[in-house]
DNA sequence: TGGTTTTTGTAGCGATCGGCACGGAATCCG
DNA sequence: CGGATTCCGTGCCGATCGCTACAAAAACCA
């Protein structure tokens, strides 16, 4: 069945993909209608027809950022075959993402909606809800990395996964206060040259777990284990 | 002499204390003048006679922060004995700080004005630069660490202030996301870790700087040093 | 006490906010 | 072609934005 009634003039991809460009510089609050309507190049009711609304927009625009922006890193995670590479390669592609050419620097997902009134504080959580995604994702690649045997069970992943989870959020700071690629790839640098004393390497070949243990008792630790430790809470955002 | 004219009737100080709190909570632009007076218990004409403007009066409590919860960090760097502790004892106070009660999560500086619409970019870079002051201070004692021979002059001290503003910065993030102290505390931790990978120890005793050369090309290396890299852009965030 | 100075509360300024009513225009079906 | 349907541009809505004019009130000095 064909459409109905006069078609729509305007290429609504393409303006949503303004609409993004201007939240992620900006922010869901400062940036206006006015500045909207101008960037997309359409008049306020036409952005009401086919979007709904200022935060319906925005959350079409996150959607479109997680589907092409976001898409790298949840390929890294999937694709790498070690946790070291799969962070690795999260890592350097944020970097490249968050200083490169054509869009506002940093992630739009950290960097969307921060400062929020009251009355937009939804949008805000909506943000923060994807951030905790984000972190749980990563988590979940670290969780893998043990069944497969890549790290050791006595690694703490809920601080491995909230620590480069704060790299990530850390870095796209920087690069919005004008970190050049050059300190990006450094501090990612330093992220990683830590992964030795932070990811315990399983134990080489058929040792018993209690064997593990043992050697987990007696050897100089260039590690942090879990040891006594409890489980984070559940509602704990990384 | 003695004040002239109607004396105020309210405490300038506890109302700057109310607006910061406000501002920090909120951020710049997403607080009203109406949030502001409702909370300083003062009405407008006040507001302005006794502050200026609405931005005046952010940078006043930019300021008040400053003095207050700032004092602990700079406190930390300058007191502690050496680069390692200094750094160690700034995360564990600041991590006190983005969780402690009785105000926001977080870090005002880094928080307070993230999301600016364009007439109000100034606010932004006021605070983008406060942030930059911070890393230069971090960046300062590290420095100072290799004079006193307490890091070694191979040292990478701009990458090593950068991940660790980083680390900072992404922190007061995760607090605002809901994270807790046992959280943030463990991030700490995990960037504490790093610190033997990325630092390098100075020669025990007077080895020649050639010996440390040779000994830098040779061991398996336990540190990021900043053999052929660049110095920083002067205009780098970081 | 009268004059001067400063703060106070009321009331409202022009501008902008997000959002929408409305009539004309453009396309479809029959 | 007529009727139905959908989109477009003009114009404007009530609310809120940061900010201020104004006159009464409260302190000072002479």
């Amino acid at each position: 069945m064909a459409v109905r009634g006069r078609p729509r003039s305007f290429d609504r991809d393409a303006a949503l993909a303004r609409a993004m460009h201007l939240f992620w510089e900006r922010g869901y609050e400062a940036t206006s209608l006015a500045d909207l309507t101008a960037a997309m190049e359409i008049n306020s009711p036409s952005l009401y027809a086919a979007f709904g609304s200022k935060e319906a927009l925005f959350r079409e625009a996150v959607g479109l950022y997680a589907a092409t922006e976001g898409a790298g890193s949840r390929e890294a995670l999937a694709a790498a075959p070690t946790a070291k590479d799969a962070v690795a390669t999260m890592l350097r592609r944020a970097v490249a993402r968050f200083v490169g050419s054509g869009h506002p620097t940093g992630c739009f997902v950290v960097l969307g909606a921060l400062n929020c009134s009251a009355e937009n504080d939804a949008v805000r959580r909506y943000l923060a809800e994807r951030r905790r995604a984000v972190a749980r994702a990563l988590r979940a690649r670290l969780a893998r990395a043990i069944t497969e045997g890549d790290l050791s069970a006595d690694t703490d992943i809920d601080a491995l996964a909230a620590f480069y989870v704060t790299i990530l959020n850390g870095m796209s700071l920087q690069a919005r206060d004008g970190a050049t690629r050059r300190t990006l790839d450094r501090i990612a640098d330093c992220a990683m040259a830590a992964w030795g004393s932070l990811a315990a390497s399983p134990a080489r070949s058929r040792t018993t777990s209690s064997a593990r243990a043992a050697r987990r008792r007696s050897a100089k630790p260039p590690s942090i284990s879990r040891d006594r430790r409890k489980p984070a809470a559940p509602d704990d955002t990384s």
